[in-house]
DNA sequence: TTGTAGGCGTTATCAA
DNA sequence: TTGATAACGCCTACAA
């Protein structure tokens, strides 16, 4: 015999089977004080029997409070910020807040709706990864309303609360290294410039040239169209050069692993013939034969000061300004001195097996 | 000078601002019948001007339906049921429905708390992936309350919702392929019998042989203790043995390409001294080196009939029985006939490249 | 220590 | 075509 509540169990059905009012009910549930030892006992025990569930929409109406923070995030694919939602989930989970997660696509219909709806469920607190609609959480619109903390945003904004791995930095590891290795003409297989990561990239590598008193040579740079695709193709344009260049540094680590790949099928052997680096550390890197190099981002930092700028925001402490997560060099085997007569192949940077 | 709402706007405010009833701006809202065009369109302008979000907290407490469901996940960083969310997003987006995704990380006490708190958010469905509560799911318990649908169930349940692919069908299909590749000493490297999917795996494994009126030797199976972790050690014992088998069955991907590398290290080739594969056709497989044969789960189908099983269960129709997804045999290079005294290697299965 | 009552922002049922 | 008004399930002064 089934219970005949078809309804879901309410605070009031716990307050007649206990015999005392909600209030005390309500009081026993969110343990306040100011209630007597021998009907908390009671109350819990019954409402342990029932199965009783609180209803947490009716309970936030009134207290404006969800403890829910919305996590819009990219597509559970793509392996490279697996880690970042973790340690979100890791910091939020120690606060008292449950993170509800929602893909976006990288697509901007997508994306607006997924922060529209975190809103209308009043979330306390909003974070997107790369997100595409960077844009439009400038700091006056989102002054007003519910915090929102940008991780790795594709597009530049004047957001205030944006944590993001420094690419400049980031790139100028991978080329300098690269330079180090002994080479001069270096390939970079990049980003359409719209996307924010591929200018800052290309910034790096900039810069890396700039600082070692090589020329920025336009035509050793080829850029593809999106994070996934283009690899192939960008490393068969620069191999095709006439003088090609004896060390390429991409974008990420997937069109690394393309580029791998075609200068393989081209008759290059890596990294003797060239020099490949990526950019992420995902997890293919490390299996891929030969192993890349790479540049690692702290994405467990990335995730973690994210989750402690929201938590600020959300408790009305200000926080300090943006902030860029460092990054790290990780030499695997696809990158070495480069061939014919050699240059001066010096040992540097960080090893990571 | 911004708008002095600290609290969020409300339907109030906007009667208030339109000049008419709440009632008549909820009918705009809803796009119900019975309102002028004119009122409508001014309610509508004042609406979107004033950056509106009805509240899905005070909607849902009287509708008694969120048109949320809630996807309890293993982690963000298991690569296999990727395809699976997105299928179900995909479903769910079509029928009008939400997904707020919360990681269990296969631990107990989390996904517990997982469900529990879409209980008490009262979403309209739930859909757990790897579920280690599979068994407190039981049909009785599940009838009164929020529909609950287990794809790929760690444990033993007689919950009627369950969806997954045949495990025993596909390691009858890996076993087999080796089979007649010619091998006659197959080794498998399991997960401990609690594991439903372990059980099931080794069993298809067992019906391999015995249908090949191979004896099976207890000798050739270790069970290791994760789905991460055991690949190396697997391998390490099987190919310590006196007479080890020609090859091996893992349990799945991960393992299987710890095993490989594993037995490189021992000094083995493969395919060529030992034959290797795998089982759920992760991205890694292809990348490896040699590039791993497995068995792909349909993973689509997997997230896709979940999917519409809930929303029939939401809906309140019956549905069928429990599901079980067709597995498909993916050969790629580290399977080959048994080296010395080759048997008869034909050819057999699903190419994949 | 316990109970009463008002309100959170919507929808839904009646009247008007 | 519109407008009061009673829920929805819970929390929280304020009273008792």
């Amino acid at each position: 015999m089934k219970p005949k509540w078809r309804r879901r169990m309410t605070i009031n059905n716990l307050a007649d089977l206990a015999g005392v009012s909600v209030s005390t009910v309500s009081r026993v549930l969110n343990n306040k004080p100011d209630v007597s030892p021998e009907t908390r006992e009671r109350v819990l025990a019954i409402a342990a029997e029932a199965g009783y569930t609180p209803s947490a929409l009716a309970r936030s109406l009134v207290t404006q409070r969800t403890h829910i923070v919305g996590l819009g995030a990219r597509t559970s694919s793509d392996q490279w910020w697996a880690e970042v939602v973790t340690s979100i989930e890791q910091v939020m989970h120690e606060a008292g807040f449950k993170v509800f997660l929602s893909n976006h696509y990288m697509e901007a219909a997508r994306e607006r709706a997924v922060v529209e709806t975190f809103r209308s469920w009043q979330v306390d607190g909003i974070i997107v990864v790369t997100s595409v609609l960077a844009a439009e959480y400038s700091a006056p619109r989102v002054q007003r309303g519910i915090p929102i903390v940008l991780i790795h945003p594709l597009r530049e904004t004047d957001h205030h609360y944006v944590i993001q791995a420094d690419d400049v930095q980031g790139a100028h590891q991978a080329t300098s290294y690269l330079i180090r290795l002994g080479h001069r003409r270096i390939g970079h297989v990049g980003l359409p410039s719209e996307y924010l990561p591929g200018r800052d990239r290309l910034e790096g590598y900039r810069q890396a040239l700039e600082a070692a008193g090589l020329a920025y040579d336009p035509s050793l740079v080829v850029l593809g169209s999106s994070p996934e695709k283009g690899g192939e193709t960008g490393m068969e344009r620069l191999l095709s050069l006439p003088k090609p260049p004896t060390a390429v540094f991409c974008f990420n680590d997937l069109l690394a692993i393309d580029a791998l790949r075609r200068a393989r099928t081209m008759g290059r052997r890596v990294p003797d013939d060239v020099s490949v680096i990526g950019y992420d550390d995902i997890a293919l890197a490390r299996y891929v034969e030969p192993a890349l190099s790479t540049v690692r981002q702290d994405t467990a930092a990335l995730g973690r000061r994210a989750a402690l700028m929201l938590l600020d925001l959300i408790a009305g402490r200000e926080t300090g300004a943006p902030i860029r997560v460092e990054t790290q060099l990780v030499e695997r085997e696809s990158t070495g001195p480069p061939p014919g007569p050699a240059g001066t192949p010096k040992k540097g940077g960080t090893i990571v097996p």
